[in-house]
Order: C-alpha cells, then sequence, then structure tokens
DNA sequence: AATAAAGATGCGAATCCCTCGCAAGTAGTG
DNA sequence: CACTACTTGCGAGGGATTCGCATCTTTATT
C-alpha cells in the first residue's frame, strides 16, 4: 500500500520535532539553523539546537530542504519547492535581494554547452552591489 | 619622491611576514588562510596563524589580495591580479575548474540593466555538477 | 496491547575556524 | 640613536557546528 505522509513516504520517522523543523524552514522562506530554532521554540520550547541540525541535513538528504550561501559566513535553508529565484546580495548594504532564475537562463545554457557543466544558480548568491548602493544620488 | 615598493606604496610597512603571505598568495593560486600559514611556514617556521589572518584582511583592504567562496565553508584567498576567471565547482567531486570570466558577460549585462546590481562574479563561486560527474559514462 | 529493534532526542563536551587583548618586538622617521 | 606607531606571537575567547552517549520514541512484529 502507499504511504501516505511526505516524511514517511521518505523512509523518515515522523517526529514532532521533525515537523516542526520542516514547517519552520517552510514558513520563514530563508532561514538559518538558529532562526529555525526559535520558530520551532515557539510552540515546543524545549528543542535542542542539534536536533534542528540534525533534521535540517536529515530533510536535505531526502529533497524536503535546500541550503543556500547568501553571506560570508554560513548556510540558510529554504524549502525544496521554493527555490525558484536568484538571490543578489548586495555586498555594501546587506540585502538580498530576489530575481527570478530566468534572469541566468542563458548564462546556465552557455555553461553547459561550453563546458559540459551543469549549473545550480540558487546554491550560491549571486554577489554585487544594489541598486541603492552603486547610485551615488538617492 | 614616488615609492618603490608594492606594499609600501600602499601606505603598509614592510615586514617579513607580510611580503612572504602576499608571495604565498601569488604562488597558490588558491589558497585558504591555513594554507598560505602552511606556505609561508616553509621559510619562516614560526609564524602564527593570526598573523596571517591579519595580513590577509591588510592585503586585501588595500586591494592586493581578494576573497572568494568556492565551498561550503571559509573563504579562499587570491592575487588580486589573478582573479580573471570564474569558479566552477562541482557538488559531486569537489574539483574547482574554472572558466573565462566573459561567459558571464551577459548575464551580468541583463542584471544591471533589469535590476540595476553590479555583479560581481568572482566572489562566489559558480557551483553545480561537472562534465564528468555529470556524464554516467566515463 | 506488549515487545523488540532501529532511530531520534537532549545534553554536554568537543571541534573548527576565526578574532581579540596584550606585552614584546620592529619598521619607518628624522 | 631615539621615538612612535604599527606588528607580531601567544594565549584566551567566541560563535557556529558536530559528536558521544544515555534516554526516549517511533515503527514493525507478535
Ligand atoms: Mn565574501
Ligand atoms: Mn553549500
Ligand atoms: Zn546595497
Ligand atoms: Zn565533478
Amino acid at each position: 500500500m502507499a504511504e501516505q505522509h511526505e516524511l514517511r513516504d521518505r523512509g523518515l520517522r515522523l517526529t514532532p520535532q521533525r515537523e516542526l523543523v520542516l514547517a519552520a524552514v517552510r514558513e520563514l522562506g530563508h532561514a538559518t539553523p538558529e532562526e529555525v530554532a526559535e520558530k520551532v521554540r515557539q510552540s515546543h520550547p524545549g528543542i535542542n539546537l542539534s536536533t534542528v541540525y540534525r533534521n535540517l541535513e536529515t530533510l536535505e538528504n531526502v529533497g524536503l530542504v535546500l541550503h543556500t550561501h547568501l553571506g560570508h559566513g554560513g548556510a540558510t535553508y529554504h524549502a525544496a519547492e521554493e527555490l525558484t529565484h536568484l538571490h543578489l546580495v548586495c555586498g555594501v548594504c546587506g540585502s538580498v535581494g530576489d530575481a527570478p532564475i530566468e534572469a541566468a537562463a542563458s548564462f546556465v545554457t552557455s555553461l553547459a554547452d561550453d563546458f559540459g557543466f551543469r549549473t545550480d544558480v540558487s546554491h550560491f548568491a549571486i554577489y554585487g552591489t544594489c541598486a541603492d548602493c552603486f547610485d551615488p544620488n538617492l
């Protein structure tokens, strides 16, 4: 018989902590492990940070969650189904803007054609200077 | 009178450690602070890791050195004059391939035109799967 | 419903990587 | 040579992530 839960379907046990971590990632958009923990603690105060780390890793292994690198430091997590945009990170003000992933389509195609390289444009941020920080007047 | 040394020219004192750190970055291509320290220790065994970190930062401040993010962890350093390529990092085998920076030219242009965003395509790696790891046969 | 085995959790300790504080040493200046 | 500012080595400090392990839970089986 077919399974009936997105976690069990992927061979994972269903624990309250696990469900809460996944729900938190989905609600938060971009989130660091620390932010996920904070969110989860709103309903389950006792959750341990290492449990959050372990579940993020587990959920990533089964494809429900992905991580990206938006800054010089640690990773941030996304629900897998939401990772449909580029991250434009400004090195001056630190803002994280979004751009449609299609903006990179021809770049991705040419890397594939010319180098045989399959690009995941969302894994690392696109780094630079945002319009506000570049424009001298404002 | 004009100055005569690339470090003094930029207002920096000339110390053996500083020169060695810069030389190591130039010889190594991509290097982590730890790797730079190792290299420098070949001729100056007593150098301290924090001295390496401090000098990398100082050299970066005056534009002789730059850092990039090639992996999930810390930064790697380049001589500024060498940073003329994209880094294609394979998530499967970990290889770091190079591609000419022109491969991103139209992508950079469209981000500027459409979003006013000035992109530094070398600061973060381009992440994906290399030809060897993608091609099933080999 | 009771049992057993595998897997998950909480907790504290341990790592890793990088930054600081400070006293001693050194480069640049005249 | 003497002075001052900058650097260095070293040890301590921090933040983030990972581990080890004893104690629960979940799930599959009686
Ligand atoms: Mn950076
Ligand atoms: Mn990553
Ligand atoms: Zn900005
Ligand atoms: Zn590869």
